[in-house]
DNA sequence: GTTGCAATGATATAGTGTTTCATTTATGTG
DNA sequence: CACATAAATGAAACACTATATCATTGCAAC
């Protein structure tokens, strides 16, 4: 898939908590309430949030709500892979691929700001070949694009 | 070079200036005396930086200096591609590389905070691919891993 | 049941970056 | 040279992002 599209999710928000909770239950993990809704609120969204404003949603919601709160559920979520987070933008999306670690790469329009996610093998290509040649061991890669999603190029390039 | 080799570097931060003095004369660009000491400081220390880092530099030779003199500065380096931003780090380096715009990559040591950087085709690799699939327009590229250098990786990986 | 560890609650603080507006400095033009 | 314009700087305040710390609670193993 490549991301852009219209996009109708109905149901990846459940598929995405199942996915969740199937693979803590297998991994001894919890998914405690906090965690969960977090990536609840992640996965409704489909777009990339800061933490305050995920901490916004919390609030609204009646829960007590200090950053610590956000931070380490988005810690949880993106240890074990349910989510990521977007460097150039300081915020965080919900994974949309299989769990367990794997190396994400983004796109990321900077005209509306949605972020498409592909992956890739952690020491591959430029980054990999770089690494090898400098005797270098990744362990983990940030690979992100900004640019003009495909809706927002042809609506005139700002 | 593989760029965590132990470094002499003398005259590369002559160099690195002269190569911006160069440059900007050539492109009608001011290099004036805040952004040309803010390269200056980025080149002798010849590692990642803080904005605050660098402005706390600037205070120590009395310069008045606000938050802004130092992010305007690096706005310029960075435009023009004479230092470059480390988003994992939230942190500026001096380019090591020829002028003009192109798509550095890096590798960021987590025990030394030492960074490399080696040079790519923006539109290459990964994020290519993955741009050309989704129609996506690539403006500018991150491309970063994090990991153990040579030297850090033999004497005890933490 | 109590020991040990993970998770949460709560407060404060640290770190990073931007907005705004007034002022100065350089550049070009009549 | 005088003036108009645009770029750069100075200065204060503020907004956003993230972490440290410590007390407390819940849960699990022995």
């Amino acid at each position: 898939m490549t991301g852009f599209e219209t996009h109708d999710h109905g149901d990846c928000i459940a598929r995405g908590l199942a996915q969740a909770e199937r693979y803590c239950a297998a991994q001894g993990l919890r998914l405690t309430p906090a965690r969960r809704r977090v990536l609840e609120i992640l996965l409704e969204e489909h777009r990339a949030m800061g933490a305050y404003e995920i901490l916004d949603r919390l609030r609204a919601e009646g829960r007590g709500a200090q950053p610590p709160v956000a931070y380490r559920a988005l810690e949880f979520l993106t240890t074990h892979g349910f989510a990521h987070r977007i460097e150039r933008l300081n915020a965080f999306v919900a994974c949309t691929h299989a769990q367990d670690r794997h190396a994400p790469a983004f796109l990321i329009c900077r005209a509306c700001d949605r972020v498409t996610e592909a992956e890739v093998a952690p020491t591959a290509g430029e980054l990999g070949r770089a690494a090898e040649a400098a005797g270098f061991t990744i362990e983990r890669t940030v690979r992100e694009a900004v640019g003009l999603c495909p809706a927002c190029a042809g609506a005139g390039p700002a």
